[in-house]
DNA sequence: CGATACTGCAAACAGCGTTCGCAGAAAGGC
DNA sequence: GCCTTTCTGCGAACGCTGTTTGCAGTATCG
């Protein structure tokens, strides 16, 4: 009688026990889902769209899917699955946690969109699950209490999405659209024009002394702040 | 006659030189979106709504503004201006940059939105510029280059972000939306049940030891990845 | 062999960001 | 002073969105 709460997509099962099988796989719309946020962003992930991809209408979709945010939480957990867990780490807390990163900055690379769907808060899926196991199996050697390692991996996400969207940012801004970075500079230069920012026209003036690859920059920072939260140097 | 690109708002004058004075100004419309925004979220900020609470129809809001995107630009650049950059931070420059990423964090837990709004990417206001002054200002004692000021600077922004989502996330979970939090344990506990995850398993049964205040996980985070960033105890 | 519980899907709905077109008002040029 | 230019306000409309409803058909259970 009563419908109860709308539970997460994760505790429902695929397919029901009684009527005919269903004609798609959670798989396969998330598939099509991220194929069409590949090409053309967020965006273009629309109800019609990823049915048209499917060969569907647009209300069939919501026989497997509650709402749009459940459909990119399907693709979420999808490209969750590219990592490779059983790639070796090298033995070192670190190198296991900067190996993990690695492969978190690849997916971000590979799927840019994924930047603006970790916003939505949902449910953690199956594959994110597996994630975050694999963080703590690597941290199991490291002696603080499991709070703070809950706390690291979790910065640790944040910072490689963080960094992630920087590269991002610069590799759109000096190929596709050159405009936006233009924009920017001329904003810039025309407030700092009335030097009441000295230390950030000071900053600017020594930009680019040369570029480092992107890679070592990552490796950088994300070690430095891991270090700096499980193994800080000064305590207090 | 070319229309050329389409400037930045804050390139643009707030009002032209011939033709009869705007009847609003930048300020108001951002007042009446963050107003909206702080109520309902940044969904609820929506061309309409805003011109309603003005008193206007839709289509006058294009006067101000080229875009709903830019519309949220404004509300940015408003709440960012609830920065005080002559409160006195201690002389130190940890403890300057804490007094900041303070401050901000004050800012995104009083507008929660903000959340949401920050993946837009869009260009830096005046309100920000003022911001990266008074963060540089802070480090010009300490020695390192300036480019790597800039990436602790961004990778401060990044935390408090991510740190205040954690906070809101919890509280509205606790309090108004008990839901979603039971929807995540009961999925996670479920997965836990086949024994796949003993890490996880373990870190979540030894969970709440004792609630510690959010302030104090706040500093002692944030001043533990500004200490690895930019005077890492290992270097290598 | 009903009864039940599912599936696929056309059609429709309310709401969204945005554009068009035009009436009217203020400032510049002569 | 007046005409031209350039701005402003805004009603109406367009195309698109996520989502709901309703119904015909089908596989499984008891």
């Amino acid at each position: 009688m009563t419908e109860g709460p709308v539970r997460s997509i994760w505790l429902r099962p695929e397919r029901g026990a009684r009527g005919p099988a269903p004609e798609y796989s959670r798989g396969r719309i998330a598939t099509a889902g991220v194929a069409l946020a590949d090409a053309d962003g967020l965006a273009a992930v629309t109800m019609r769209a990823v049915a048209d991809a499917l060969g569907t209408g647009p209300a069939s979709l919501y026989r497997y899917v509650a709402t749009r945010d459940e459909l990119i939480e399907l693709m979420i957990n999808e490209v969750n699955g590219e990592f490779d867990h059983t790639a070796p780490g090298g033995g070192h807390w670190l190198q296991d946690l900067l190996a993990l990163a690695r492969q978190s900055r690849g997916i971000y690379l590979r799927h840019p969109w994924l930047l603006d769907a970790t916003g939505l808060d949902g449910p953690i899926g199956p594959n994110a699950v597996d994630y975050l196991e694999h963080a703590l199996a690597a941290l199991s050697g490291v002696d603080v209490d499991p709070r703070t390692k809950l706390e690291a991996i979790g910065v640790l996400n944040g910072l490689v999405a963080l960094l992630a969207r920087a590269e991002i940012a610069q590799g759109t801004a000096g190929r596709t659209l050159p405009q936006w970075q233009r924009e920017q500079t001329a904003y810039l230069s025309e407030a700092l024009k009335a030097g009441r920012h000295p230390h950030l026209a000071a900053a600017l003036a020594t930009r680019p002394p040369e570029a480092e690859p992107a890679e070592s920059l990552f490796d950088r920072v994300v070690a430095r702040v891991l270090t700096g939260l499980l193994h800080p140097g000064t305590p207090r």
